[in-house]
DNA sequence: CACCTTCTGAAACTCGGTATCGTCGGGGTG
DNA sequence: CACCCCGACGATACCGAGTTTCAGAAGGTG
């Protein structure tokens, strides 16, 4: 019964792989699927659909993973609801390679895969806000923005070295990736500094500005 | 001549304030503008381009700004760049208002708007990764790219409240958040520790990932 | 006047997407 | 077995965005 659907999926990427996104018709793809256009419409609602499938699961189950997170753990919460994404694609293998290039080609699809992005940076957001309410910042959101936009583009582009084949582990590099977006951003004085802390003293530096550099890093 | 293409964008947000934008035909627009429909998709090609006109201008002013700028001079540079977009939108006054409760109200206007952000932010990121090249930064992809996306975010967090209404001067925010940014992002050799550096280790990191964040800091 | 360019209107056409209706098969329930 | 019920499928008509083509009006130039 479902295998109607991946006829549909099957016959849609092998049309637009030898003719283009553009150039291939519903109709066509419908044709060579062995269905109706309605069965189409009914399965996808839209032509784009075809290629974009799962995007409300992973919606989903970002949410689910968000939700477990409390202002002391919300870095490691990020980071793991960052790498369902990561996951995801990673399973599709061949999948998401060739979903890559017709995105990559097609404006449409481009514009459309962007917004999905902005969908999950949504999520980051609104869960930074909450984390990052009474925390005496001075500007919760524009360092939610902020932090929830690196997250999103840390992964992207360990993702699309992975998707364009180039680079190494992904998973490696997705951690170091991670890693130089929390190092570049104060997230509030719930950093408590439970570990060492290193203070690298220029010479000719003077004790007051020490101090002060080191009660602004502990605030 | 050109007074057709005033009526058509006129004639465009009324109706679309009146009836939604999805509810409203073209048809009925160049019926209100007195024109035919062959010259309104002579004038905008689409539906949406009605509401987000002028958008090629300011990319090539930005591009044009940032071409001006050195490997030293890059901060001015973008923030200058960045701030032509915000003029822009101060200089359209009510007619950006109304053009952001739309974008608010229809997800295929807020795609669009989206897409052309992601326009603006490939400016920056492309002439960043030149800037950034031959700095010794291990990763010019990544930081170029979070750099890019943070000065694009931190203008529109300034934009999006002035278009609110909330908030105060925007002049002022920008200059602010612009600082954020760079405040919060390594830019390579040219970031010289002219004060202490202060690095908290969270306590679950690994000796060798410590080693790498504090030869992130100090290059 | 003849000629050319440019803008405009009219109409036919393509295609994505929606809505409606009839039909078929399969699976309980008496 | 007979009945019905319902979810899925197909066919068709329809709407609206966007493209293409052609014909004509306006205006400048020799």
């Amino acid at each position: 019964m479902s295998q109607a659907r991946d006829r549909m999926v099957e016959a849609a990427f092998a049309l637009f792989d030898e003719q283009g996104y553009d150039a291939t018709t519903v109709e066509q793809i419908v044709e060579r699927a062995g269905v109706s256009r309605s069965t189409f419409f009914r399965a996808f609602g839209s032509k784009e659909d075809v290629i974009f499938p799962r995007h409300e699961d992973v919606q989903a189950r970002i949410a689910a993973r968000l939700a477990t997170g409390t202002r002391e753990t919300h870095r490691v919460a990020i980071v793991e609801a960052s790498r369902l994404v990561l996951d995801q694609y990673l399973g599709e293998g061949e999948l998401a390679r060739s979903r890559y290039r017709l995105t990559r080609s097609v404006p449409a699809l481009r514009d459309r895969e962007v917004a999905s992005m902005i969908g999950y940076q949504r999520l980051f957001r609104e869960r930074l806000r909450e984390w990052l309410a009474g925390t005496g910042d001075a500007d919760v959101d524009l360092h939610a923005e902020l932090l929830a936009v690196g997250v999103v583009t840390a992964h992207n582009v360990v993702l699309r070295r992975w998707l364009r084949g180039v680079g190494g582990d992904p998973l490696a590099e997705f951690e170091e990736a991670m890693a130089a977006v929390f190092a570049t951003t104060r997230t509030g004085p719930h950093d408590e500094p439970d570990g060492a802390t290193v203070l690298v003293v220029p010479s000719g530096m003077s004790p007051a500005a020490t101090a002060a550099a080191v009660r602004d890093a502990l605030r």
